[in-house]
DNA sequence: ATTCTGAAATGACATCTGTCAACTTTTAGC
DNA sequence: GCTAAAAGTTGACAGATGTCATTTCAGAAT
């Protein structure tokens, strides 16, 4: 196969997790080391071979662990959505309880929280070096909170209709008014949390007074 | 200053229009060759040596042109939105004597036309090649979008509110159930191009109804 | 026509991405 | 413990990005 630089991202780029104890620790220590470069310098200083030399390893060794310097961004912006998701999981009992319309409130509450103490993550996420077409975590992110849409829904009305996947464009709309916000101002000011709030709960009302 | 490769596009990179005849002939013959290279074989195989061995000419002399290959596909893009926006300024009038519902399923309908129509236009603006964020093509078009959405909305009310600033965030609504429409289908299927006007609608409207 | 000046073209250099055959270390079976 | 087999590491290679001093060329003034 030839040789193919990066003259487009691959979004879809995941890490392979090493089994061996003493590699697993090395892959962690690239994570960490890249978020710790991130922090430091930036988007535009992060490469492989800056990593390595950091963490005095070689290129190949880092590539072994992730296929593209892409990967170890998604890695880290996974994580970080893991987290975003366990304290949805934690919390989804209050969710239930709500309306759905408090139910959105509530989640967009929490993800405002979130990206909004968590310079890395925003800068992953809403300032586009994850990519968030057919991103694996953004994918996941999407598919919670469609799950989360749609049980919401059907406490109240029928399924929401799968095309337009109406769950997935909400999260979408939920997601642009974040990235408006980020790339305006640098973070979501409450008039873009409230903005999102009325995108989503407007959109998902128009299915269910159709109904 | 150190080389810096792209380990992340520039967004904003663009292409600098030579003065000379020759040169803006080969300028044109590189944009060109560009657009056919992605019918041909797609951005995958997209790269500036591509180009330029295609074209018989050195690397060095298109990096006089375009800072990074991104700024090739930049200004591909922006000729593609150029004649979209010719549409709207050609048609302004009709619009501008609808109701603004009207008006957006108009606008939205246009759009869609267009990217169905342009299998280039659709890859590098719905497909990620070009992002969104920051992108002048792309910001003309939404502050295009944006000022029809205030005229629509002055027409009949109060100015919108600048923040969050809901003619962009509209627009931006639009683009995101296209994307989601393009990343899923392929193309923009009539459901998702319906999701577009309603979720535009929608939350445009509840500016209308809060006045 | 000749000369001059700035625009354009070039190729070499430095750095990064991605691949891979060869080599070393760890793990597991005996 | 010993030894395959599996897992991990390495450095060299190929191709791409981006920079820049140097050379070439186009167009304007004389």
């Amino acid at each position: 196969m030839q040789a193919k630089p990066a003259t487009e991202l691959d979004p879809l780029a995941v890490a392979r997790v090493p089994m061996q104890s003493r590699a697993r620790a090395r892959f962690e220590a690239v994570l960490a080391e890249s978020e710790k470069l991130l922090e430091e310098s930036g988007l535009q200083a992060f490469s492989i071979p800056t990593v390595a030399e950091r963490l005095g390893m070689t290129r190949g060794s880092i590539y072994t662990y992730f296929p593209t310097p892409h990967a170890i961004l998604n890695e880290l912006a996974k994580r970080h959505l893991d987290e975003l998701q366990a304290l949805f999981n934690e919390r989804a009992v209050d969710l239930a309880a709500m309306s759905w319309r408090d139910a959105i409130r509530t989640v967009v509450q929490y993800a405002v929280e979130f990206h909004n103490s968590r310079p890395a993550a925003r800068m992953l996420i809403l300032g586009g070096a994850v990519t968030d077409t057919s991103f694996r975590a953004q994918d996941m992110l999407m598919r919670h909170l469609g799950e989360l849409g749609r049980r919401i829904w059907e406490k109240q009305d029928s399924p929401l209709p799968t095309s337009p996947d109406v769950s997935t464009l909400v999260a979408d709309i939920g997601l642009t008014c974040f990235r408006r916000s980020f790339l305006d101002h640098g973070w979501i000011t409450p008039e873009y949390q409230e903005a999102a709030v009325i995108a989503m709960q407007r959109y998902l009302e128009y299915y269910r007074a159709k109904k």
